[in-house]
DNA sequence: ATGTCGGAATTATTCCGA
C-alpha cells in the first residue's frame, strides 16, 4: 500500500499537475492540503475519473484538506475539536480500517504575531486529539503540512532561522509532544541522518538553491510505522512539468507492506 | 530585491497570506 501527503497550494490551480502525479506514482491513499476551494468547488469529478473516491473539508480561498483512496473511505472527524475558528485543517477518513488524518497547522506568521500563540495552542489540540487512537493501539496515520522544522538537520540555515518561526523551541517542543503519544516519523525514522527538504519558498530561486525546510511529515502509529519499507519525498513534483507550475511543496511518500 | 505564487476584490490592478 502506498500513501502519501502533499500540500497542492491551490488544488484549482495545481489539477492538472495533481492528476499527472496520481498517474505517475499512483498512491492508495493521499493527504491533500491547502486546497483553497469550498467542498463544492473541489474538482471531484475530475479525481474520481483518475480512480479516486475523496472526502473534503474545505472553505472559501484559504486552508482545507482531503482525503483520496482507490477503496471506499468514510469520513470520521471534519475539523480539529475546539480550533474550528482557525480554518478547515484536518479530516479524519476510515479507509479499510485504517485511520488516516490529514492536517494543515496554522503557519503562526512570526513569533510577534498574534497568529503564533495560537498556532502552538492547535499544536497542543492536535496532540490531545490524536492520542487516543495510538494508546488504544490503532492503525493510524497522521500526515501534512505541520509547519514546524523539527530539528536543525530539517532546516536549510538552522544557524540563521535560530528562534525564527518554524525554528523555535516553543513548536519544536509541541511537535516532540505530539510524537510522543505515539507518533513515529516514518522518514525520519527511515533516514536518520539524511537532510532532505519538502518545502522550498517560491522567492529568490529557493529550490535551485536548496534553501528548503522539511515541515510536511507521515506520522504513523507502531503498527503501521513497522509496516514502512520505504518513504522518499518526492522531489520531481516541486519542479514545473509540463509547462505546469508547481506547489510549493513536494509530496512525501511511504510504501507500506 | 521580501525576487513568487494563488485567490479575492474588483474589473488589470492591488491586497493578502504563505
Amino acid at each position: 500500500m502506498r500513501i502519501a501527503t502533499w500540500n497542492v497550494n491551490g488544488v484549482r490551480a495545481r489539477l492538472d499537475f495533481v492528476l499527472h502525479w496520481l498517474r505517475e506514482r499512483q498512491p492508495d491513499v493521499v493527504g491533500l492540503q491547502e486546497l483553497k476551494v469550498t467542498d463544492e468547488q473541489f474538482p471531484r469529478a475530475e479525481i474520481e475519473a483518475a480512480g479516486y473516491q475523496v472526502v473534503t473539508h474545505g472553505q472559501k480561498s484559504w486552508n482545507g484538506v482531503a482525503v483520496l483512496a482507490r477503496e471506499p473511505l468514510t469520513v470520521v472527524q471534519e475539523g480539529l475539536p475546539g480550533q474550528e475558528d482557525f480554518g478547515a485543517r484536518l479530516i479524519t477518513a476510515d479507509v479499510g480500517g485504517l485511520e488516516f488524518t490529514t492536517i494543515y497547522c496554522p503557519n503562526g506568521k512570526s513569533i510577534g504575531h498574534d497568529d503564533f500563540p495560537r498556532k502552538l495552542a492547535w499544536i497542543d489540540a492536535l496532540a490531545e486529539h490524536a492520542a487516543a487512537a495510538a494508546a488504544d493501539g490503532r492503525a493510524a496515520v497522521l500526515c501534512g503540512d505541520f509547519n514546524v522544522c523539527p530539528a536543525a538537520i530539517d532546516s536549510w540555515n538552522e544557524a540563521g532561522f535560530a528562534g525564527a518561526i518554524f525554528h523555535t523551541d516553543e513548536e519544536r517542543t509541541r511537535f516532540q509532544a505530539l510524537l510522543d503519544r505515539g507518533y513515529i516519523d516514518v522518514f525520519r525514522a527511515q533516514h536518520p541522518d539524511l537532510q532532505a527538504f519538502s518545502w522550498w519558498d517560491y522567492r529568490g530561486g529557493a529550490f535551485h538553491r536548496k534553501h528548503g525546510l522539511r515541515i510536511d511529515f507521515l506520522l504513523a502509529t507502531a503498527s503501521v510505522a513497522a509496516r514502512v519499507r520505504s518513504v522518499e519525498i518526492d522531489r520531481e513534483y516541486r519542479k514545473k512539468k509540463d509547462e505546469l507550475v508547481a506547489s510549493d511543496h513536494a509530496p512525501v511518500i511511504a510504501d507500506l507492506d
